[in-house]
DNA sequence: GCTGAAACCAAAGCACGATTGGTTTCAGCC
DNA sequence: GGCTGAAACCAATCGTGCTTTGGTTTCAGC
């Protein structure tokens, strides 16, 4: 699996073109909102290069993650889409915040639990990133963003397949969801500092490795939220 | 809402007649596999009815729960189907028997937490009967049914739509998996009086509405299962 | 050994008409 | 007025056939 050669930039003349040119279209050229691209037929013929090189080249993005391909459908930039999305909008209308919570508060300590027990050292250090993230974040919308991604790697880490397709169904309907302003509303200076160090001492239990501590911090956490959040909705009452 | 008439069998004579022939129809007459029904237009010309009447009588059919309509597909015997299980089914295939029994073991407990704390005296009544027909069982398959319409029904009594969605998903992968065969060999007569008792304490814990202790006994009984099935697997290798 | 070209396969999309449940309207009949 | 039967129309779905598109193989040229 090791690369021998030590060009890496000029695997050879025309691929490294081939490839430099689709990767320019992926990342600036503006696509259709569905983010399609052009067939691998257009392409070559754009391009003046033959079917065999650009797919090379796709292949090469799609291991990168940068695009995904179905035959039949055609070449897309981005992750493929979800299933478990489909579900989480078609349930997310008869769901109410509380309930969320409820969920949340269920399934959330037992993912930093299994997170704890089977992180690595890389892992921490990915997670110690997006809570750094949300630290620094300017306003609030985007602290909501990175604090999302530091649960959604908690989850991932957990390595259970059926918790982790659990736990997106309830961020999908928690995202999707118009209470988005309420949520919104119940962060202030004073919670997001509260947030971050909460971040902490969920991170330091999963680096210790202590399962049970990760699952507690993170209990604390989400009650805290929950306590605002619903603090908020009594203020608008 | 109140039907102020006393003639409940024979409403009107022709609506009478067609709901009675149709009623038929889906209980004896043998329907095809899919369950699908005559179209609305054919079962009007066979009954010599108007497409009215029939409608009519497949409204009430429907408000029972015995059929399921769906435009432009057909009429079809039995519930309309659960988005979630075509999602199980996806997602099976990656899913081993120790991730099922993590996710179980977060997500029941929690469950009967929330239910010990909503559920109604019918409620109660009706989980107390489950687990008598889980202990009448003659063999050990019908058990594993009845057991599963108890933990079934304690999660529907939870009331939680999110939580609910997420346990038939577990519900199902555990079900479609080939390992059916292993958790049979673990259910013996002395698991099965174990379980039991699990299941009474419980249920006791439940009608007490003791969440906590509900929670609690759930736990305990989810490890003893897990063991065995554990200790069954091992015995194999 | 890489490239370009061509041909074929299989999955998905698209357009079309047919089918089917959902709805409204109307006339006939208690 | 209320139920019935009939008809017409709407909207969702399905089946069919054709096209598009990625996946794969083959072959000749450099």
């Amino acid at each position: 699996m090791i690369q021998d050669r030590p060009k890496d930039t000029q695997e050879t003349p025309e691929a490294d073109r081939v490839l430099q040119a689709i990767r320019q279209i992926v990342s600036e050229g503006r696509l259709p909102s569905d983010g399609r691209l052009p067939t691998e037929r257009h392409l070559a013929a754009e391009l003046g290069a033959g079917r065999a090189s650009v797919r090379r080249a796709l292949d090469r993005l799609e291991a990168e993650g940068l695009i995904w391909r179905r035959q039949g459908k055609g070449t897309f930039a981005g992750q493929p889409p979800d299933p478990t999305e489909e579900l989480a909008a078609q349930i997310a209308s008869d769901v109410d915040p509380l309930s969320a919570m409820e969920a949340r508060l269920c399934i959330e300590p037992a993912l930093a639990d299994l997170c704890a027990r089977r992180a690595t050292g890389e892992d921490v250090v990915r997670l110690r990133k997006l809570a750094e993230r949300t630290h620094d974040a300017d306003d609030s919308d985007s602290a909501e963003l990175w604090d999302g991604a530091l649960h959604r790697a908690i989850a991932r880490i957990a390595g259970n397949r059926l918790m982790l397709t659990a736990f997106t169904l309830i961020d999908e309907v928690r995202m999707g969801e118009d209470w988005q302003e309420k949520r919104h509303r119940a962060r202030t200076p004073q919670t997001r500092a509260f947030y971050d160090a909460q971040h902490q001492k969920i991170i330091d239990a999963i680096d210790a490795r202590d399962g049970a501590a990760a699952a507690r911090a993170m209990r604390e956490h989400l009650e805290t939220l929950f306590d605002n959040l619903r603090k908020s909705m009594e203020r608008r009452t």
